[in-house]
DNA sequence: TCGCTTTACTTAGAGTGTCTAAGGAGAGCT
DNA sequence: AGCTCTCCTTAGACACTCTAAGTAAAGCGA
């Protein structure tokens, strides 16, 4: 079962990160939250994900506590990262709508 | 670059073969034309990908000759196959329609 | 006739990203 | 003390697309 996401989960992470900083774990209960539990990020896909978009310079991170007094890796986007998010979500934009074409073709 | 079409290809071959029969090197032509270029799916993965869809069951192939006079593969839907690409038309709109909402939050 | 482009298929291997699976560790509740 | 929840880490499997190289026949122009 292929999963969709590849290639788009960058996408979503620099999305969530525009508005505000967060901690890896946030970001997948988020995920979850804003689609209604269709998306699910295991964590072994995520954490990963961010470093990789780390060690590009598209984020940033810092240990801090949570609400929860817990420890927490917070990441927040660069301006390189903004940038990619832009180029991303136009990416993203070309893209479903040359699918949708072919769904609407016949 | 990661390509976004991971996990798209089926979707789109299958949909392109519900209409009409048709070779690897058409269904080539016809996803770059009915997309204004925007996707390109190379042979490399366009040839593999049907070879897998044919082990599974979702398409039958059969030799014939082309317009042109030259000896092509030509793939149909079984009805497996037709069972599977509304399955995957549905997986693809929950999919799109969450990204969406992601990308449209905050 | 020769060479070039186009059509059409095949396949090995690299690259990349997601997932499964397992583990650790501290906070707070009962 | 035990349990759940938060939070991070990492190894390895798996799957798919791509690059790259090859084959081969048809048709066209010089």
């Amino acid at each position: 079962m292929t999963t969709l996401l590849h290639g788009t989960l960058e996408l979503l992470v620099l999305k969530l990160l525009e508005d505000e900083p967060m901690n890896g774990y946030a970001i997948g209960v988020r995920i979850q939250g804003l689609t209604d539990d269709a998306l699910r990020v295991e964590e072994g896909s995520l954490y990963p994900a961010l470093y990789r978009m780390e060690r590009r310079g598209w984020l940033r991170a810092n240990w801090q506590a949570t609400e929860n007094n817990r420890r927490a890796k917070y990441y927040r986007l660069t301006p390189t990262g903004k940038k990619q998010l832009h180029q991303e979500q136009e990416r993203w934009g070309t893209f479903s709508t040359a699918v949708a074409k072919i769904l609407r073709s016949s």
